[in-house]
DNA sequence: TAAAATAGTTAGGTTAGTCTAACAAATATT
DNA sequence: AATATTTGTTAGACTAACCTAACTATTTTA
């Protein structure tokens, strides 16, 4: 039985170390910041994980999933995203309110109901924020993503997903008229600070560069 | 903020006090066998739930739920019969599955859910297993509803709802070809122990009156 | 109405998940 | 290398939700 605050750890872990960034483990402040907890919760939680064989880890030293706990994490991760599809696509809710209610369905426990809302949703494979859907064999494609950033002076991308899904970034993207697939010119970058002015529906606008991060595009 | 073990314990009450059936109050024991609970544990409970004012008792005194207590508890109910409707509806569960994960779904907290899954639902009013459910505004509409006892020999009535709705009920009713809205015909009743033959897809079978006893019709 | 049975309460304990405050280890800086 | 900073651990406390064992109050029944 791996308990919700369990499972949230375990996603927590799992996002904190991307081995595709070359980022394997983890450290205690760090986790403590993400999940909103104190070191000290941190560090009694990572021994009853350890007991469970969900985490490796050593006193003092760097924590990692096992085996088993990344399979965990990935299989509450699935369900986050056909959640937030499901939300999206048949109840009407929009890009930003779909995150938080998705966070408390991630963690029902029914085998048949994730293979069921799979099915209903057509095997979706990216979740409305263009985030890989884990399929139920637990298998994670790996989606090639470079970020606005990266593309240069009047060309022209599509919106293939967002890295940051706060509601206060959403809602800045729906403002100005982007959303998942959306075309995006790039018109020129000024060298200054990084901000770009781009076209989106003909309408001009300048993002900064902090936005333009967290924007993936290809 | 009411816990889900709150919630439980609110809509346990709601279910044991039924004014229309003339009972307006629970003991604690009988609270606890309910809910599968040491009578400690729901005497505990108790001080918390009077402090927050959802249930009005005191010391040796019978419990009621207050009107806030009674318009959780229907809401908590409100969201269980939605979501089995769900299920069974869209996700292809069956009779005796959806009540468990529904037991689970009825805690999540999203107002924006509830409305659009009703909408989604188109407005259902009744659960899968005949219960009404609650609107927006919380009005549960009393449907009249007689047993299969009480039907006379050589009338045919139809299913409205079930009582029970355990899993081994309702695996045993899915045997007999019963389902929401079958067709059933009493031939004839046994004085010696109450069973009764029964005709259903022009199949005959003779069922106890356990079994009669827990099933609604009209 | 006294004894027996049932119903309800209290005291004291446990586990999960959180905290603060004090401390120890590891790492970075001068 | 010594010191300062950052990181991680421990001890001790708290709340929610549960338990057992012992007790008390109420109700039933002989
Ligand atoms: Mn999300
Ligand atoms: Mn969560
Ligand atoms: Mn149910
Ligand atoms: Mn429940």
């Amino acid at each position: 039985m791996v308990s919700q605050t369990e499972e949230n750890y375990l996603k927590a872990l799992f996002h904190l170390t991307n081995e595709t960034i070359g980022k394997i483990d983890a450290g205690t402040n760090e986790l403590a910041a993400f999940l909103s907890v104190k070191p000290a919760t941190v560090n009694d939680m990572l021994k009853k994980l350890k007991e469970k064989e969900l985490v490796s880890y050593e006193k003092y030293g760097k924590i990692t999933l096992t085996q088993q706990g990344k399979a965990h994490a990935v299989e509450v991760i699935r369900k986050h995203r056909l959640w937030e599809t499901f939300l999206y696509e048949k109840l009407a809710f929009s890009w930003d309110e779909v995150h938080e209610v998705a966070e408390q369905l991630e963690h029902i426990r029914s085998k048949k109901l994730v293979e069921q809302l799979d099915r209903f949703l057509n095997f979706p494979e990216v979740d409305p924020h263009g985030d890989p859907i884990p399929n139920a064999k637990g298998q994670l494609k790996f989606i090639q993503r470079s970020t606005l950033v990266q593309v240069e002076e009047g060309k022209t991308c599509q919106l293939v997903a967002i890295k940051d899904s706060s509601a206060s970034f959403l809602q800045y993207a729906v403002q100005l008229g982007i959303g998942l697939s959306t075309q995006i010119k790039v018109l020129h970058r000024f060298d200054f600070d990084g901000s770009i002015e781009i076209e989106v529906n003909n309408k001009r606008s300048t993002v900064s560069q902090k936005f333009a991060e967290n924007v993936y595009v290809k």
